[in-house]
DNA sequence: ATATCCTTGGAACGTTCGGTCCACGAGCGG
DNA sequence: CCGCTCGTGGACCGAACGTTCCAAGGATAT
């Protein structure tokens, strides 16, 4: 059971610094800020997160690499071609209200990985958009939903990706309710 | 004109930091850096820019305060409801295709901004949101767009903002093709 | 030729950076 | 009570940080 001590004040130490992260930078941020805030000295703090950058691409990935396995077992479950792009917009906006701080540091900061770390992460996102491009040609093959460019998945992505800025989790609307709220907009169109 | 000269080299200045600032972050990016970058020593250097903090909140500034112009000097226009909305994302993204790093820098940097600087280009940034209510509220005023949830400006800005990310100017479409695209979309709606 | 001002490079400042290292202590099976 | 492992704090490392300062260069007006 000293394994899962281990691994869970990993994840503790990750998740604070997902907060510091968030709100001063990656690089505004130093590994004293960061071993303050956990209660951890220098030597505690690197026998467990390694290397600074190893907490940002723990972060970094680990919100994909959920996203991603979300997105794959919703198109391997053949549902309605409308329900598919609903159910993946409120799995993704849920995702994000439930780790705003982890996304605010992806969007912001995969910038600053490198090497490997870097295209692990790249290569995770983009397969994240093939999951909605995928989704969006079956609504056409359906013949739900007009054909219409692709470059309208970076529209939608940007859409509800942006909600990390301004989504207050406990406010009016619940993350679904967002979700139904663009996609309405988006599939019925807002002309009189 | 020896002001010219100055002014020319302060904007000089700033446009190498944008670059750099977008491509290493503002915390990553060091005063040596931006020195080299730009051929100057540290007392050139400083006699020109003031702080690196002052170089953020220029780079960030001018784009926002020049999005407001433009929006003020639309909604004057009374133009047909539809055809305000339209241009208002065009001069967006005709904005940010022209000036891909210093959107980067100030959508993903401008949290570092402190004090006044920092309330200031939020402030401006919220005024802009406040444009584009007003220029959809119009178009439902005038029953050329349904009534809409306000969350929606949120969305799609989100999908016009995004564009800095991803739009590669020389490429197929040109930022009015693109907005066009959107807002055909979203007006008109995907549904088959 | 002189005085004035803008511009400039580079030394130097104290601070903080991410990371390493090591000695010590607690826990524990033998 | 030994010997070993794991967890830990803090001293310490060289490098880089943003900023200040100053002496000198260059240009222009008198």
């Amino acid at each position: 059971m000293t394994v899962t001590g281990f691994e869970a004040n990993r994840a503790r130490v990750i998740g604070i610094a997902a907060e510091l992260f968030a709100r001063n930078g990656y690089h505004g941020t130093g590994i004293a800020e960061l071993g303050t805030a956990a209660g951890l000295g220098r030597g505690a703090l690197y026998h467990y997160i390694g290397s600074k950058e190893a907490v940002l691409y723990a972060i970094s990935k680990e919100q994909v690499d959920s996203m991603n396995a979300y997105a794959e077992q919703l198109l391997d479950e053949d549902l309605d071609a409308e329900e598919l792009v609903r159910r993946m917009a409120r799995g993704l906006l849920r995702n994000i209200a439930e780790h705003r701080a982890e996304w605010a540091v992806f969007f912001r900061e995969y910038t600053a990985l490198t090497g490997e770390w870097r295209d692990h992460v790249i290569t995770a996102r983009e397969r994240y958009e093939g999951y909605w491009r995928q989704a969006l040609d079956n609504g056409v093959r359906a013949k739900v939903l007009r054909q219409t460019p692709r470059l309208l998945v970076k529209g939608i992505l940007g859409m509800l990706n942006y909600t990390y800025l301004w989504y207050e989790p406990g406010g009016e609307l619940t993350p679904d309710e967002v979700a139904d709220l663009f996609l309405d907009a988006l599939i019925e169109g807002i002309r009189a």
